[in-house]
DNA sequence: CGTTCCATTGGCGGATCCGCCAATAGACTT
DNA sequence: AAGTCTATTGGCGGATCCGCCAATGGAACG
């Protein structure tokens, strides 16, 4: 009763990333491949979105950093209305921070822009067929220094005014709590951080991907 | 006595970016343009400037952040080597110190990643023609903020070891001066970044790209 | 209901920071 | 040769930071 060999339907895609030079390089690389079909494309998450409708892709490769709103609330905002939707993070960030949120915000997998074509094809249909994608590195990374990091949101509010150059004083007041927790918070963060000062905070907050230039 | 209209030669042209998905993109890009021809592609600054000296391209596409030695370094050597061979900046950075050093180096250009498929051609025309490139988008950004800023060799040591959250007197230390004129050097920092503290000094760095992940 | 995490606040004290004053010497430019 | 930039150092003092002590209330989880 089998059918006679027929090829498989292709995977249908949508490519979201806001350089229309990578987007070509993508479909170009994909369209080397019959079991892939791009479906659409879109520069931005707003017309991502939209085009996921109407088009319902299988699997879509989403970049994180876009002009307006980012990847992964791109991401958020995708799989609340459609939680079955299948995204695989194609990014040149390798942040911690990046890759811990994507994950947690449910992508189904998250490889860098350094990828190999072909290793993007066979990602795409890890993805597809339901597995997930993470390079051991990526994993390596995530595990090692998880431990305490991760800063509440209060601690993320107090290190973005000292960021600014804010004194405890002040970001008591502009948080509207005391002089002293405001330093109670910096107490933590510099825990957190592994950090000596607000200054090294700082700059592990860059280097691990919480604060963004 | 003019010859039979034949199409001019086409531009040969080097791609250095180290995503090779990029890299297919440009090469897909500018092949549907008959007046482009990729002579060969590098995926690191090492085998740039070998594959420059093989091929000697007209102009070469060359991305910043890369693995190994990066763009700007690339292009300095490539440049000492050879002062005529013409490069366009073609990153997705848009710090003000990554432009800034760009052109320094002798780039003929600088666009960014989210520049148009047609754009792109159009720029490579000019730089081949002899001509720069630079947005007004980015001119505006060089001019406007470039008064005091750029830090001293000395004082890039200094707010290197600041981010790593050293005092002034340890600084001191470590760069054989005395705290007090590691603390000078602090001041002309924190004035040149407009920075009201050591914290704020450190974000500025990332955000104008003086400072690096 | 107990545990854990988060946010909050207090006091004390030594370390550190940053601003303002001023000065010298070498390198580089014009 | 004059002027500019860079690196260097000194003193003084108030502002700010950070560590160590301890404690309370609420929310979340099991």
């Amino acid at each position: 009763m089998t059918a006679p060999a027929s090829p498989p339907a292709p995977i249908r895609l949508l490519l979201v990333d806001d350089h229309p030079v990578m987007r070509a390089g993508m479909a170009n690389v994909l369209a080397m491949d019959s079991g892939f079909e791009v479906v659409a494309q879109a520069d931005d998450g707003e017309s991502a979105l939209v085009l996921w409708r109407q088009h319902r892709p299988d699997v879509t490769l989403l970049d994180i950093s876009m002009g307006g709103i980012d990847g992964i609330d791109t991401m958020r905002r995708l799989r609340q209305d459609h939680p079955a939707a299948r995204v695989l993070i194609l990014t040149s960030s390798d942040a911690n921070e990046d890759v811990r949120l994507a994950l947690k915000a449910g992508a189904c997998g998250y490889v860098t822009k350094n990828i190999r074509a072909s290793e993007l094809g066979d990602s795409i249909r890890t993805i597809h067929a339901g597995g997930r994608i993470l390079s051991e590195e990526l994993k390596r990374k995530l595990t090692e220094d998880d431990g305490s990091r991760h800063l509440t949101p209060r601690e993320m509010e107090v290190l973005g005014l000292v960021r600014q150059g804010f004194t405890n004083d002040e970001i008591g007041r502009l948080l509207g709590i005391s002089e002293r927790t405001a330093r109670a918070h910096m107490g933590t963060i510099l825990e957190k951080l592994n950090a000596s000062d607000r200054a090294a905070a700082v700059a592990r907050g860059f280097e691990t991907g919480i604060l963004k230039a």
